[in-house]
DNA sequence: TCCACCATGTAACTGGTTACATGATTAC
DNA sequence: GTAATCATGTAACCAGTTACATGGTGGA
């Protein structure tokens, strides 16, 4: 049995919105152009072929529904298969690599998370995260410490930049631990401990 | 006369790298590997067909020289033409589109600014990024407001990420502008104005 | 009638990815 | 002699970009 075909970050872009609701391409382009999360592009020449590539691996299905309207849209929904794909994504545990990238692939897992696997695992996730995120600055630190003098000023302050975002990603895991610590109190008010794991 | 093909963001960190030393790829491999440019590819697969692009558009030029011992490397030097286009690179206008992008770029050329275009124009160019980053903050936030209430948790805290981060380049931007006027000072201590244009 | 918008696609191109391939030089 | 590393490439593949194309629908 031959591993699964990869799928891109827009793919499972699509497949996260497409698990939240059934929508047509034009649907998730109108996402992508107008919401925040306009980083992911929505020019059909993304969108539709992404959408079939899901398709011919049947993680989703599509069907022309003919509702609201008389206009041919095409509807996807997730497959069995498609949210199991998800969950395994999301599931994935956090690597270096992730972090390096800037975390953008990492912002869409957490932004998935929460909604699909519940709040356990958004403050598991985010824990991972931030201890990743800690590790990661004082590593650039450290490099820094080294390398400032040898470095031209604007190469320098290019990187204290890079180090900066990083620590400020890092300050935005604790408040975000925090405010799901906060929700999942309101939802069950009952149990001390607040999740899983030490202390905040 | 048709326009010039464009210069990839790669090929515009190696034709900066270049102008500032004349290298082999494997130099430049090695600083994308080894240097905090590792956000660059530094695949041999990605160099190679960048060098030659650049190369067949007269930006770099490369022979092959039998210094420091006699293995073959083909150092690539910068054009007259190549470093005017560096230049107008360097010297584009920022658009809000390019601090949307999540700044990268512009990051990268910040870096070339200071060594190429000297320290007046990293400042007038730190304080333009400045304006922006702040435009936009203050417009992500309005965003948030409105939307807020019919996010989900996780979106929103998602979003609320990346206001953290541009607030946090902007931070950035005035320190940055801080040092740079500092440095000037130190080169050149006599005349009171620091730079051209208004107040820091 | 005509425009704006809904809705889906396709084709050519391009730059980067992974993986493979080759050979020279140096240090042991 | 052989392993590591210097050094340059190439080929297959792939996802995304830009640009073009098409046609239905609703309202002015």
């Amino acid at each position: 049995m031959r591993r699964a075909p990869p799928v891109s970050l827009l793919g499972y872009a699509l497949l996260g919105l497409i698990h939240g609701k059934p929508s047509c391409g034009y649907d998730l382009r109108k996402i992508f152009a107008e919401t925040a999360m306009g980083n992911y592009s929505s020019s059909p020449g993304a969108i539709y072929p992404a959408l079939e590539r899901l398709q011919s691996q049947s993680l989703i299905r599509g069907a022309v529904e003919d509702s609201a309207g008389l206009r041919r849209r095409r509807i996807y929904r997730i497959t069995t298969k498609g949210a199991a794909r998800l969950r395994e994504w999301l599931e994935r545990p956090i690597e270096k690599n992730d972090v390096m990238r800037g975390g953008q692939e990492l912002m869409l897992r957490f932004a998935f998370i929460g909604d699909i696997l519940g709040p356990g695992a958004a403050i598991a996730f985010l824990r991972q995260f931030r201890a990743l995120l800690g590790a990661y600055t004082s590593e650039l630190d450290t490099y820094l410490r080294q390398q400032a003098e040898r470095m031209p000023l604007s190469g320098r302050l290019a990187l204290e930049s890079g180090i900066r975002s990083y620590r400020s990603l890092y300050d935005w895991t604790q408040y975000a631990i925090r405010t799901y610590i906060k929700f999942e109190n309101k939802l069950r008010p009952r149990p001390a401990r607040s999740a899983e794991g030490g202390p905040v």
